[in-house]
RNA sequence: GGCCAGGUAGCUCAGGUGGUAGAGCGCAGCCCUGAAAAGGCUGGCGUCGGGGGUUCAACUCCCUCCCUGGCCA
């Protein structure tokens, strides 16, 4: 009875070096990486993203990346059918998955799976978004609280987006929220994860993503958004990720160069900081303690993927 | 050198008829079930520029010194 076979996860905050370990592993055992970052799945969106090169795309096959209309958007679930999807590719060929990315939620989804609740209705959301702006979202924390009291226990009245989708979820399905979750996920079935963490040391982490979100803005970042403003307008999904803000709010005059930048490294340092308390919850993480284009990492983590390498060779051993 | 404004949390600043201080941001911890690079929650932080005086009590009033900015010489 032949066990699964490996799945191996990269997980970090941004700018740990989630790309160099995966493509270090990639190499060493011939696999293919599925990315898991939810803005560089969007085409055009480069500068920003720190997608790998093409370079890099050149020596080791790459999955969603640069898939999405920037017009459009994605979701957990539609990541979560895609991925899955890739993976049974992979995985029929005989070659290593490498998911790698920041997205928690991503791959949440994707490893355990989401509950079976329906998809959002944008019409249902605009009227309890403008609901919330003229009444506060205490309004809406009042609506869950009728229709699924154990939700609106558990969603702070503060939070609008989870209220919205809280709500949306109990009148499309005419169910409580709550009592769906009940029924459990779908978790992924098939492999044998093996999740491997970066943590590099904070303050070294912080220098780094400061670094590098000067560089974006070096490279153009504020051109690239020009344009993509110009194509996809003002309400593209991924123009308000991180950098991609800053970048509109100067182009539309309303900070300078100096504070776009600033703002774009203080948004990616928090947001490191928000990926870590994600992870720290991941469950079965081996943590390298650096960051993943230091070469002793790659060592220490091939070795680790190694170790769980099914032992059917081992009758050749003995 | 004179006049004016100011020196309060890491930063930007609020405040007080005298009863040892606050807000935003940062920072730290946390939450997260189809917008997640989104959204939200919680927390510590101060010798209130130095010294002296008045007072039961000074960050607040008085004197003095230092520093910063502006204006005038």
């Amino acid at each position: 009875m032949p066990s699964d076979p490996l799945l191996v996860v990269v997980l970090g905050p941004t700018g740990s070096g989630k790309t160099a370990l995966s493509l270090a592993l990639a190499e060493h055992f011939r696999g293919e990486i599925v990315n898991c970052d939810s803005v560089a799945m969007y085409r055009e969106f480069e500068i920003g993203t720190a997608k790998p090169s093409p370079a890099e795309r050149a020596r080791v096959p790459h999955h969603l990346l640069d898939f999405a209309d920037p017009a459009g958007d994605i979701t957990a679930g539609d990541y979560a059918r895609l991925a899955r999807a890739a993976l049974q590719e992979i995985k029929s060929r005989g070659v290593l998955p490498i998911v790698a990315g920041g997205t928690g939620l991503y791959l949440r989804a994707l490893l355990e799976g989401l509950f079976a609740g329906p998809p959002r209705s944008e019409a249902l959301r605009e009227r309890l978004r403008q609901r919330a702006e003229e009444k506060g979202s205490l309004y809406l924390h009042r609506i869950l609280g009728r229709v699924d009291s154990a939700a609106a226990a558990n969603i702070h009245a503060n939070d609008t987006p989870k209220l919205v989708r809280a709500i949306e979820v109990c009148l499309a399905s005419q169910n409580r929220m709550t009592e769906m979750w009940k029924q459990g996920r779908d978790p992924l079935q098939g492999f044998r994860i093996v999740r491997l963490g970066l943590d590099p040391e904070r303050i070294a982490l912080y220098q780094r993503i400061n670094h590098r979100a000067q560089s974006m803005f070096d490279a153009g970042l504020v051109e690239e958004t020009r344009t993509l403003l110009e194509k996809y307008g003002e309400a593209a999904r991924p123009l308000a990720a991180l950098g991609y803000t800053q970048a509109v709010a100067l182009i539309r005059g309303e900070i300078d160069l100096k504070t776009a930048v600033q703002a774009a490294q203080q948004a990616h340092r928090n947001y490191a900081k928000r990926q870590m308390t994600w992870f720290r919850r991941e469950p079965n993480v081996a943590w390298l303690v650096g960051f993943g284009d230091d070469t002793r990492m790659q060592s220490d983590a091939i070795r680790k993927v190694a170790d769980m390498q099914p032992p059917t060779y081992g009758l050749a051993r003995i």
